[in-house]
DNA sequence: ACAGATATATCGCTCGCCGATATATCGACG
DNA sequence: CGTCGATATATCGGCGAGCGATATATCTGT
């Protein structure tokens, strides 16, 4: 097993969750935006996803109906979703040790 | 697109070679002890995997003839392998700094 | 009223990776 | 000498991540 960033996109569409809900297409933006266009994600990547980690009951969906507006669906992070994006930091650091120890021998 | 280690597998794989030549069980035995059992590679990647380095000409494969034993093929890195890995390396370290930007940001 | 940006969604495809499986050889031990 | 377990290479079917292409609807500015 290997696991190099626990399937990195679940994993930048949470920490993007973090700051708060956010709807789909603002999500994509924040990655590319917050990694300064090192990451991005696409469209047919996002929205299974975002369905995924909703069923996953990691993360909340609710369409905007607040004002009269229609079309977006905000995504928020469920409590669940917040310990596990915790979890995966915690994972994601000390994958990043593993993999530096691995480089740093043997140069 | 993402790339989060740049199809992480190919990548170790190399970085064990950039220590010296080395048969494929080998490579898999490093890859456990070197991440201290963090990282591991089945051998239903392994072999594939080393094929398409090969194909790729990225590494050199030889059977073992040197004794008189014929089941052992040494695989080797060629220059072409030795310079992406170099390449690898400076994305590797990239990626890292704009993952560490990411999470940093909006704590 | 129309064009272009915003926004959600699905489909088929490729590819990484794994578990299961097959096969052959080497070393140890009785 | 025979056999058993570790060593060693290899393929196959399947799953799941991620993408490009495509469809559709709405919102905004002119």
């Amino acid at each position: 097993m290997f696991e190099p960033i626990k399937t990195s996109t679940y994993f930048l569409v949470m920490l993007v969750l973090r700051d708060g809900p956010r709807h789909g297409y603002e999500i994509a933006a924040s990655i590319k935006d917050r990694s300064q266009g090192y990451f991005s994600i696409s469209f047919g990547s996002l929205y299974p996803v975002l369905h995924k980690l909703e069923k996953d009951s990691l993360v909340e969906a609710q369409w905007q109906e607040a004002g009269d507006v229609k079309s977006k669906k905000v995504y928020k992070l469920t409590d669940k979703g917040s310990r596990q994006l915790t979890a995966e930091l915690e994972q994601f650091n000390a994958m990043i040790t593993a993999f530096k120890g691995f480089i740093g021998e043997g140069v």
